[in-house]
DNA sequence: ATGAAAGCGCTAACAT
DNA sequence: ATGTTAGCGCTTTCAT
């Protein structure tokens, strides 16, 4: 390549990453070149190089789920605002691939790993956590966290949250309001943080209005359709009574609504219907569901500028932005039949 | 890292990588150290020296499109199997930004790039793809088209395809054996070419049935729920008169189901509908969408399986597989009111 | 403004 | 079985 302009290495280089004066002349004998050979840059060699590969991760647990995928969206939109290149695993729920993942990303030498989604247990993850940001800090990365719980600040992670709870609780207080009492709340209690916490914001919700949460109007659900149809399933034959649904996600809501229709109950109009995360498939529902919104996009956003930010001096104390949530009603909720 | 295990470099090379006798004693001594410095090998330097960087990159519109990101996931998990990683770009339907990344991944390495959905002018497109094609063969890695039609054989690029046009065919049948003879076709006619072979499977099962396509019968959309939409109210606006839509897309599918209830129209009792795709949407909405099931996820993952398997020798045929699809029949389709 | 050369961290001969 | 060394393609002093 420099053969063919018929200069130096050092001079292609300089035109190419046009961070030193070349002269014009020069500059169009290398640009020719270029074009004639089609000639890219060795990525590999310039990071070697440089010490940096402008490569930011994405840690989900499943592209298929429409509110990651949101997310996905916003990263990979920062992510080349800013001139990086977004790379995205999947972890299909596995720790043992996260943490494969975290070190094959410390290995391509990312400048942030960017992890979305709840975890499972608290206290031991957070603590397996701790140590990949170490290990990533000191390889001069960043891990951020996208939708949990925070850390101390004196850990090396930044974390983008939204006030899962919040939202949950004016969902909760929507339907109560409406005039409903008997709420069955379908989501996870397997220590998830993201259902746990709605959850929380549901009991908090009740307690508002006096009333003391029911185990029995508590059911077992992951995030999935299934789990949705189960729950409901499972509702009816413990002959469980409730006027309202409130479920963990949009997705588990389209479950619950199928399986509601299955068992002959109409929504609003039997039982009303409240979801979580605003994902598309809420308003193309019939009818359209209320749901809590999440800005899924600028979360995902907000952690790549969060990961760019401290980008400058790794000792910058680590970030911690929440972002709003705010109640989308619609249509799938209504009093309850008197 | 050798010092700290008292070895040298290459043997540390030698256990990392596993392609070499090492005596027990060294290894241990050597993966001790690695726990304790918590190290792991730089891949910039690695794909330096190996001239390969296992990456596998996946091109496509837009993340958020839920068969883009089916596909994505195939891809995805079929790369990890191959214990390749996957970075995922979105063009946002720009050309420039195509170009940008095919030469981004070259730069990086890719041992392929995969580029998904249809291309809006075919000569042009082809013309400019070819030429990706051969840079990327020339710096040995592989160019894979999903769901585009082939090129000739000649040209180094894989392409992994699934039958539109038959879909399109079997979708317009079940609609024209229901009684169905008005069939609106909502997609694009602006040369897109996933629309145009669904379109030109709609009028040969009109053919089929011996019924002239009428012009006004087609109206244009992309595959956005709004466009489904304001196809609707345009058909409704010009008087047009039909018993049945046949959407391009699910997701344009929803736009015309909820621009049809907007209208007092029901489905299917009024008006049937069909979509494509067959995403998790189509199994949400109420009624339960019709439609014709693609395997996306298969198609990602076939994507790199024929990127793999031309790796040994490039000089190796280039593949051209097409996935079959077919027709899922639920509830939005009835016979025409008489 | 340009060239020469060192060196980024690794692997793969080539010794031993 | 292990150590020594060349060199992958680039950027970046240091000369000129």
């Amino acid at each position: 390549m420099a053969g063919r302009a018929g200069v130096s290495v050092a001079t292609v280089s300089r035109v190419l990453t046009g961070n030193y004066p070349v002269s014009v002349t020069t500059r169009n004998r290398v640009m020719r070149a270029v074009r004639q050979l089609d000639y890219v840059v060795n990525a590999h060699a310039r990071a070697l190089q440089v010490g940096t590969s402008g490569t930011i991760a994405f840690v989900l647990e499943d592209i298929t789920g429409p509110s990651f995928a949101e997310a996905a969206a916003g990263v990979e939109e920062e992510a080349v605002r800013y001139g990086r290149i977004c790379v995205v695993c999947a972890t299909h729920g596995s720790e043992e691939r996260q943490m494969a993942v975290i070190d094959l990303m410390r290995a391509q030498g990312a400048e942030a790993v960017i992890l979305i989604g709840g975890s499972r247990n608290e206290a031991a993850t957070k603590q397996r956590l701790t140590g990949y940001a170490h290990s990533l800090a000191s390889s001069g990365s960043r891990l951020v966290l996208c939708g949990r719980p925070p850390f101390d600040a004196s850990q090396p992670v930044s974390v983008v949250d939204y006030d899962n709870e919040a939202g949950a609780f004016a969902a909760t207080s929507h339907l109560l309001s409406q005039g409903h009492r008997r709420i069955l709340f379908v989501g996870g209690s397997d220590g998830q943080s993201t259902a746990e916490e709605r959850r929380r914001g549901y009991v908090r919700g009740l307690s508002s209005f006096g009333i003391d949460p029911d185990p029995e109007l508590q059911i077992d659900a992951d995030f999935s359709r299934e789990a949705g149809r189960r729950a409901i399933r499972q509702a009816s034959e413990r002959g469980v009574e409730f006027t309202a649904v409130f479920a963990v996600t949009d997705v588990t809501a389209a479950g619950v609504m199928r399986e509601l229709r299955c068992l002959g109950l109409s929504v609003p109009g039997d039982v009303s219907l409240v979801g979580y995360d605003d994902v598309p498939l809420a308003d193309d529902m019939t009818p359209r569901l209320t749901t809590v919104r999440v800005p899924y996009r600028e979360l995902g956003a907000a952690a790549v500028r969060a990961a760019m930010d401290l980008n400058g001096d790794s000792r910058r104390e680590p970030s911690h932005v929440v972002l709003g949530t705010h109640l989308v009603i619609r249509e799938s909720v209504a009093p309850p039949r008197s």
